[in-house]
DNA sequence: CGAGTATTGATGCAATTGCATCTATGTAGA
DNA sequence: TCTACATAGATGCAATTGCATCAATACTCG
């Protein structure tokens, strides 16, 4: 048993940095959005998904996995993104359960301008101030505390 | 203008880790708590600050200030933390809009039950996975990421 | 003092989230 | 095939959040 109930300061600290600095970044992404009359941040995170799967879209299940929504947050989001006339909802020929949800050609445009907002932010908040070096020391410390549940 | 409206690679990957990380690590801990029959992390947001603040108490207006939540949010979050019992409202003398707000004993004891499931957690996603020379150098990089919003 | 403004905290209402559950279709096995 | 179970997605309802605004008290300056 390596498993310690109590965490060492250094992971407090740690802990408490990311925390912090995560619902920061996160509001003033959120608030740049909004002040140039955007969707918001999850909206991003949806469209960003379904671009890049292209053409053949994808199905709820597989935005679920990928973005870290609930299910029914995926479900309802869709609603509001189809609403919105951001993506369509296709049949789907071999499982009459589920649907395949694929980008409009409004939905990219809308991405677009997201991108043009959210990039800024992420250029302003991350980029300008820690060096490639440093971005990257980040990234591979970040990437080690992925995978949290269901064992090593 | 050293400003940059496109960021770096470095720059993406470093916010698209700190973003899945940051809500992977706040869905285990509020799981974690869950499973315990215990209150969501905000509530030990802002019985940290009290218990830290002591007898004196403090402002609903400074718990604003140090826990990134709005206004409003502290505002209900008192009256269901009061409803609870866990703390106590009381007037200010010398400033007749304000009350301040004291922890009671049930509030410690709340707090520290929080504290072994959500230090556990802690110590398991965060100080299980790096050494402390990681985690300071994390410490570190995420703290020149902080106070975005006006002026350097 | 008195008017205008700022600050503290609360709240009505709409939108979103979480939870539990439901419907419908698919799959496996007797 | 028929039954039991698994999976995909939607939804009713309660709790929480965000937004706008309000009431009450404090402060500032003529």
């Amino acid at each position: 048993m390596t498993e310690k109930a109590t965490p060492s300061p250094e992971a407090i600290m740690a802990w408490a940095r990311l925390m912090r600095v995560s619902r920061q970044m996160v509001e003033s992404a959120e608030e740049a959005l909004k002040g140039g009359g955007l969707p918001p941040l999850a909206w991003y995170d949806v469209l960003h998904e379904l671009a890049e799967a292209g053409e053949g879209g994808l199905r709820p299940f597989q935005l679920t996995e990928r973005t870290l929504f609930a299910q029914y947050n995926i479900s309802r989001l869709l609603a509001r993104l189809e609403a919105d006339g951001l993506v369509e909802k296709l049949p789907v020929a071999d499982d009459g359960r589920g649907q395949t949800i694929r980008i409009s050609a409004k939905g990219r445009e809308t991405r677009r301008q997201m991108w043009a907002v959210y990039g800024r932010s992420i250029a302003e908040l991350v980029g300008a101030r820690l060096s490639p070096d440093e971005l990257n020391t980040v990234s591979a410390l970040l990437g080690q505390l992925r995978h949290p549940p269901l064992g090593e």
